[in-house]
DNA sequence: TACATTTGTATCGTGAACGATATAAATATC
DNA sequence: GATATTTATATCGTTCACGATACAAATGTA
């Protein structure tokens, strides 16, 4: 019995969890703007900044492209979204909001952060302004993140 | 623009992200071992007790049993444990280690905390002993587990 | 210009996660 | 003791995540 082995000694066990966890508190919020959690992430991408080849999207997610090209797909078929090809690089597929996903990020404000606060209103802190938990997880991506 | 709805003020995104490369940097040393990431936490459990049912591993793992059913499956296909029914109570399947399943244990400590500790050791803390980011992750999933 | 290499995206196959549903065994209720 | 309810596990369908591979367009090189 080794207790580096224990998974109660295990952080990646923990970030697996809590990720699993927090994901699944977002789920009733983006089930009603009819959304998933990745779908969210890639409309978070392109209300900050709409117009972007697949591969930009890509790597602000830190995705590879054989995950988000099958996540965009889908959200064209859901009308959030158009993929068409760069006229001067034709190699490269432009993503653009419809007026549908831009429409989201307003009914997604009202729902989502007043939905976060009360499900941690139990939880010691806000998850929103945590900054030493932001920067500890900000030095495992830098470091994994080759 | 909403500064709550963007991607770097998301604790939740930092977890996702955290969450998956911490798992990629687990992977190389894992496939070495033959199991992919949620088959060796099936393993970490059942290497601290043997002979457990399946709805003890999945609440073990805060996952649901349609995950952890066919996560079994797989594994008993590779040889790593055998599932049989519970002669007390016929509806309950204890899961139990093979010789090989136990036999991995050994193999696992030789060669995982040190390959993480190489992979981490451009980070500013070892995961192994970092109590802070631990309790912080602790706190989001006891509020979050209902 | 011809050919090789790189780049951007897509396709395929596998293994999770998870909601919804199904089934058998155990337990509770009448 | 018959029927309803609960419990333990499994099955099915959808969406991710990712390794491996494919392919076309762009770029580099002879």
């Amino acid at each position: 019995m080794h207790a580096e082995l224990q998974l109660d000694n295990q952080i990646c066990f923990r970030l697996y969890s809590a990720a699993r966890l927090v994901t699944q508190a977002y789920t009733p919020m983006l089930k009603t703007l009819g959304i998933t959690y990745p779908q969210y992430l890639v409309l978070m991408v392109l209300w900050e900044k709409d117009s972007q080849p697949v591969n930009d999207i890509a790597q602000r997610l830190m995705l590879e492209t054989n995950t988000v090209t099958p996540l965009l797909q889908r959200m064209e078929k859901l009308g959030l979204l158009s993929r068409k090809k760069c006229e001067r690089d034709k190699r490269q597929h432009i993503v653009r909001l419809t007026a549908r996903g831009k429409q989201l990020e307003e009914k997604a404000f009202k729902l989502i952060p007043a939905g976060m606060g009360e499900q941690l209103a139990a939880c010691h802190f806000k998850l929103q302004d945590h900054q030493l938990l932001a920067q500890e997880l900000d030095s495992i991506i830098s470091t994994l993140k080759k």
